[in-house]
DNA sequence: GCTCCCCTTGAAAACGATTTTCAATTTATT
DNA sequence: AATAAATTGAAAATCGTTTTCAAGGGGAGC
């Protein structure tokens, strides 16, 4: 999905909702779909306030959180207090890696896993809507 | 491991600590394993303040925190906002299954997905430390 | 363009879970 | 019992997040 159609699907749900349409919204969605992945409100805030210091944080709170509900993009929470955000844009299905050490995130999917997850499910008669599946320990670079 | 078994092993640890050991953290040891599994610190709070009305809430946060370095207990985000504990006592490794219709939590292992963690990991030259695994949904009462 | 209704905004206050502070108490050691 | 150090409970502080509210802005209909 290209970063066009993504402002058209949100325009769309905007519409679809009775909401508007402001200036705010354009330039946060502009800078987070320039910024990189897993932003928190605070990353967001910080990068707006260099060129558009009168937004406010609760702005960027209620927005991010609008594009989560709109499904442009994914709540994240990765257990250091911070609910992260990253684009749905061209992604797939993706698990984290996540070094304790230097906070480097490594994407990855794999689909035998997530194959498991479904058998795991089905023995207890669970439907899924989601899940998260975190490893936490020591990139390269950080190993003993 | 037994419950006498874990508490000499947190005798050892508060010892080996330079720490006391005190009426409240016997009792709160006590109610924790007792208590059902998944338990949040108001849960045990409230359970202990039937019979001891004058713990406090601070002390109940402290000794939680204490298990979970001590490794008697550990440390569980099912992100509804609460952090909430278990025992290590006689558990195995196990990742969770949670309705997020009714609540209930169901723990499930599934070596083959251990393995294909650990194969990811070694593939991007991660060493793992932890890991968490939670798949949300509806569980057989709470699907439509 | 103008009007009106309703949505949105920014700032500040409120929130809820957790943590810290601090004076009083308890523990463990002498 | 005396001492030093850790612990306690209550209250205040913290931190991310959410709500409140008065002022400002969007846009459908004129
Ligand atoms: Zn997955
Ligand atoms: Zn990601
Ligand atoms: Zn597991
Ligand atoms: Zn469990």
């Amino acid at each position: 999905m290209s970063k066009a159609k993504t402002k058209t699907d949100f325009q769309a749900f905007l519409q679809k909702q009775g909401l508007k349409s402001t200036r705010q919204r354009e330039i946060i969605l502009d800078e987070f779909l320039k910024g990189g992945a897993h932003l928190s409100t605070e990353d967001l805030y910080l990068k707006l306030r260099k060129k558009h210091p009168s937004i406010g944080y609760a702005t960027v709170y209620r927005t991010l959180r609008l594009f989560a509900e709109c499904g442009i993009a994914e709540a994240r929470d990765f257990g250091d207090g911070q609910t992260r955000y990253e684009s749905s844009d061209l992604l797939e299905h993706h698990d984290h890696l996540i070094c304790t050490v230097c906070g480097q995130i490594i994407e990855f999917e794999e689909p035998q896993i997530e194959k498991l997850q479904e058998k795991v499910a089905r023995a207890h008669g669970f439907k899924i809507v989601r899940h998260r599946l975190e490893i936490y320990g020591q990139c390269p670079r950080c190993k003993p």
